[in-house]
DNA sequence: TCACCCTATATCTGAATTGATATAGTTTTC
DNA sequence: GAAAACTATATCAATTCAGATATAGGGTGA
């Protein structure tokens, strides 16, 4: 619904080509948005044909030729009219919590490595976003925010890796048949 | 890739039909995963063509007639080993973080305007998550992680809109060139 | 010089996901 | 007793998304 959004977002300071798009998505807007190359292309056709940028063939520098896109006056106004209108709330969707959620499935011992190592997996993409290089602006904050929550949920994590009762012993409620 | 993953952990402690998992799914796994029926009736399919659920036919108590769905052993192995496959790191692809990402679009009361509507919006999805009657085990401990993790992005983003240089003046960087 | 990597474009497949619609009986509400 | 809401199933179209593949020129290193 909003790869388009973000690449006129992308193109609002400077034109690009759709591979420094495909770049910039993956190096700048990184953890809070991110597309392959076969969404972005045709994206960026139905850009054109709404009239959102422009297209400037350009001769090839190193290798085939370029195609530079351009934001226009239109497109600008679709950027202000994107970012006015309300945002949908986080929905979260984690792979990594779902399975916690789930971890009644599992004995004792492999809960806490669950836990252990979904603590490591956030740990190391958090270092990852601290290494690559920090985008400018109001990227940077976005991508400082997408940190910050990661941290949190790490946290949480070993929170609840740290309350042994609750990973020992689950509230009966819940408790499987486990065939004794 | 993981919906069916989902809905076995669902099915694990009890069978239940189509409906209930969908209603299940919204209540309990909630912000953590969502998905319409029209995934859930072909997911429990391909499930049952793999032989990972059973399904047996409910005369019709209320309605139409009933689907019930039981968890199989292979069913069970499966969910074991979905949970002991490592999980990726959270994606948070989220809407709201992206916009503020692109924030240099908009002029200076708008910028805060956004901000607060955003931070609004979190509180009141962290309000609805409360009242919703608590799942029971690892169902509720994934909810409270999910809830604790709405509001470390809640406390961020009040914490950039109090730092007013940085609603009031992005970084020169990429500062807009403003029309002064 | 040959192989490989990088820039750069683009398409195709298939799966995941959303949203709308259809059907039909039962229960609740006015 | 009619309308509305709930239980319950299911399909369809459209879109999003991921992963693989194709093409092609230029630069780099063994």
């Amino acid at each position: 619904m909003s790869l388009p959004h973000v690449l006129l977002g992308l193109l609002w300071s400077s034109p690009s080509t759709g591979y420094d798009l495909a770049r910039s998505l993956e190096e700048d807007v990184a953890p809070l948005w991110r597309a392959e190359m076969s969404q972005i292309y045709p994206a960026l056709a139905r850009l054109r044909r709404a009239g959102f940028v422009l297209l400037r063939v350009l001769g090839p520098r190193r290798g085939p030729r370029r195609n530079l896109y351009r934001i226009t006056a239109t497109g600008r106004r679709e950027v202000k009219r994107w970012l006015a209108e309300p945002a949908a709330p986080p929905s979260s969707k984690d792979e990594g919590l779902t399975k916690i959620a789930f971890l009644e499935a599992l004995p004792l011992p492999e809960r806490r490595a669950l836990l252990a190592r979904y603590e490591r997996t956030i740990a190391e993409e958090i270092r990852r976003l601290r290494e690559t290089a920090p985008p400018h602006g109001f990227l940077r904050e976005a991508r400082r925010g997408a940190i910050d929550r990661m941290e949190a949920t790490r946290r949480w994590v070993r929170g609840l890796a740290g309350e042994s009762p609750a990973v020992a012993a689950p509230p009966a409620a819940a408790a499987p048949p486990k065939k004794r």
